[in-house]
DNA sequence: CGGAGTGTTTATAGATCTCTGAAAGTAAGC
DNA sequence: GCTTACTTTCAGAGATCTATAAACACTCCG
């Protein structure tokens, strides 16, 4: 059965393309070629090595995404008994932590239209249409947070 | 009173700031830089000339940038009667719009998880991440939706 | 019609960003 | 504690993007 191969690299190209479409939202385009690398790979985990060889890039390339990708919670280190190298992994209810780290975005919106308001005033041209953006963030703030929550419980609950 | 022109001032300091922010979030510098401006005008529109004059940039930059920026929805051409020049203005629920559109990226997302489920098969490994990957996206698009909806009629009730 | 005033397009220049390759740093095992 | 295996850092090369300026197109008005 030489299925497998075939699937490998269709699961590559699968990969590949959400890693474009991610690069094409803001996403760094290494940063997201190595998480999506990790997210279709049919390995619990990676190695460094194993992400220059599958995305043919250098491994200072691959620590730079990796370090970047760490801190936002999308992907963890593992330790790796045996090994001196260095195991990666995307990381479980990593999409949950992901959009609830857009929450700082949020919050920074609706600090803007707060800073604007305080200069301008809410009742002028330029308040007005700030106390929409401001009522808008304000809302969408707390009730992503408790979208993120629901899903979690859910989820959880669904699958223990 | 000379408050007037140190208003605009700091109205301008903030619009940058802000744009600089949504520049760091995939958005091009110079749209962030136009949509930020007509968002903390105290003009009701700005014709292009005006932003050629206020951000300091070509007209070809303001051209590029405002014809990225209608076809999301967040500005909006106006007639202007009187006038040979076209003034733009910042849309009403303009944020609802952009994160309306949202949902195509969270579509996206959907997409492909399904993809590699197709391919992986849900009991892999990569199945398994996909699986959860599709179901936390479909759950978002659906509510996500529905939040847009509940701020617009909350929004309208409240205000008219 | 024709011209003046505007908006758009495009080739080029310039700036920015990102990868690479190599040197330096770190930690495990003998 | 030294060697070896690996990771990180960083200067420089290369690629990518973006603004500019000038030519072109459109539209309104006389």
């Amino acid at each position: 059965m030489d299925g497998t191969d075939d699937k490998d690299v269709r699961l590559r190209e699968s990969a590949e393309k959400l890693a474009l479409t991610l690069s094409q939202s803001g996403m760094q385009k290494t940063t997201a070629r190595v998480m999506t690398a990790l997210l279709f790979s049919q390995q619990e985990t990676m190695t460094a090595g194993d992400l220059c060889e599958v995305l043919k890039i250098s491994s200072g390339a691959v620590s730079g995404a990796v370090n970047q990708l760490i801190p936002t919670g999308m992907i963890e280190r593992v330790p790796a008994p045996g090994s001196r190298r260095d195991h990666y992994r995307f990381r479980e209810h990593a999409w949950a932590t992901l959009m609830g780290n857009q929450n700082t975005l949020l919050a920074g919106m609706w600090d803007a239209a707060a800073e604007g308001i305080k200069v301008a005033g809410k009742e002028s041209v330029a308040g007005r249409r700030l106390d929409e953006m401001q009522d808008f963030y304000g809302f969408m703030q707390r009730e992503m947070a408790a979208l993120i929550d629901k899903w979690r419980e859910q989820y959880d609950s669904d699958r223990g």
